[in-house]
Order: structure tokens, then C-alpha cells, then sequence
DNA sequence: CATCTAATTTGACATCCATCTAGTCAGTGA
DNA sequence: TCACTGACTAGATGGATGTCAAATTAGATG
């Protein structure tokens, strides 16, 4: 559950895209947290665990709002995991999943513009 | 060039992932947005265009930093201008890519957290 | 221990996707 | 018009990925 190849958190980082010379590396570890984030499930999960209130959610409250097995959810927050965009914690019988709020401030930033300074 | 089936810039939008009820719909436009960040070429094509100086780059300047053949970079930009990222313009012999600003600052904001409002 | 439930892992399968080669279209200029 | 160059399209192929059923692990409880 927590020691899984995830990725570096200090590479797919903090430089906005608008800045020279993104790395083949950076690019590569990049790409994987998007891989993550391209496809509905699991960007639909990545909401529902993130507007819960307290912050987290367990599997079960994640299971029901689709139309999909327990493995295919299981194996949807497994690759939010080891994106480093979540993570897991069991509790007696249950898991319960929170975000990394560092990981979407990250990609938040990524996206910045550099205030329009005119050339 | 400029006629494709673009995403809605409309839906892909707006309220942070940490708002609840995201819709199904918005989940697979979005979605639609990170495939096409889902791939390291695609997102070192992005950065060359963005960090270019005049924000704009000729396809000839984006096919030799790859080790990858014209058509397979055509593909790629095909991908990030159907995501609404990017957008190509022929003048002459040449054709110009740029990004679209306001998709980026679209997704700046889904990342963006709310500030903490603790319970 | 036996059993039940929650969650994950494993393995299989169909589909999607990145890449290439070959061919085509658009624009320039002799 | 013809030839040349830049960029794109079309079709094929190997590898990645989403999904499920079946089996497994972890806790709780009788």
C-alpha cells in the first residue's frame, strides 16, 4: 500500500511550461502523472475523494457511484498512487484515500503563464 | 488546419477538482485534455512552443529536437491542437504553432486548492 | 479455527495508441 | 507546367491500457 514506485515528486515539478528546456527526464515523469489523469474513472475518483468532506474517502463510498468492478476501481487508485496524486491508509476493515494537495498545487503551477511580459 | 473536432473549451473548465459533482461529461472532455498531455513528446513539443520567443514555433524547429520522423510529430500536434492546447497557422511554406493561453490558465485553475477553509 | 466482508492481485482479452513507411497535398520558383 | 520542399494523411504493426472473472490477502467476529 505505501512503498510503491511512485513518482519523484522533485522531478514532474514546479517550472511552467512556458519555461525553456523542459527535460526528455522531466518530461517522462511528467507524462506519467497526466497518463494518470487521462482517463474519466479516474478523474471522476480523484473529485470525489477530494471534495469529500474531511479529505478523505474510503473504497467503499467509491465503488457505488460506478458502473464498474471493485478490481477496476482497486486498479484506478492503484495508478493515482503511484502517481503520486493520492494516497491510501487502511483503517481496520476499510481504505481510506486522501489527495496530496502538494501534487495538484504542483501541476497548478505548471500551468501558470508568465504575466504577458511584452516583448 | 483550423476545422477539427476540437474540445469545448466551455466544458473542460473551470471549478477546482476539488468541487464536488463532476459531471461524467466533464470527466471525459477533461480526460481528453490529459491524454493529450500524456506523452512526453507531446508535452517537450508543448514547451518548445510556449518558450519560443514570439510564442510561436515553425513545424521545421519542433522535428529536430526528436528523434522521431516528420509524420510522427504532425500526429503529435495533431493531438495537442484537437485538445484545444495549440494552434497552427500556414503562412507560405511554413506552418506556425502557438498555445492557446486561456487552456492553460484553465488548467491552472482545476488545480487550484481552496484555500484551507478548514471545517 | 471458521467464516464473512473489504480490498487487492493475477491473468486474460479486447481495444487503443505511438511509431513507421509510403503516398498526398500545398506553396514556391525556375 | 514541372520540379522541389514542407507538412500532412493513410495504412500497418508492436506495445500499452482498461476491464473483467477468479483467486488471494487483511481484519473482524462468532
Amino acid at each position: 500500500m505505501s512503498k510503491l514506485p511512485v513518482v519523484d515528486a522533485s522531478l514532474a515539478c514546479c517550472a511552467p511550461l512556458s519555461d525553456p528546456a523542459l527535460s526528455e527526464q522531466e518530461a517522462a515523469e511528467l507524462a506519467r502523472v497526466f497518463k494518470a489523469l487521462a482517463d474519466p474513472v479516474r478523474l471522476r475518483l480523484l473529485n470525489l475523494i477530494a471534495s469529500q468532506e474531511g479529505g478523505e474517502a474510503c473504497v467503499c463510498d467509491l465503488t457505488g457511484p460506478f458502473e464498474l468492478t471493485g478490481p477496476t476501481i482497486s486498479h484506478h487508485l492503484k495508478v493515482l498512487r503511484q502517481a503520486g496524486l493520492i494516497t491510501g491508509e487502511r483503517r481496520g476493515t476499510w481504505v481510506y484515500y486522501q489527495v496530496i494537495p502538494e501534487a495538484l498545487t504542483r501541476l497548478s503551477g505548471l500551468f501558470a503563464l508568465p504575466a504577458l511580459t511584452s516583448a
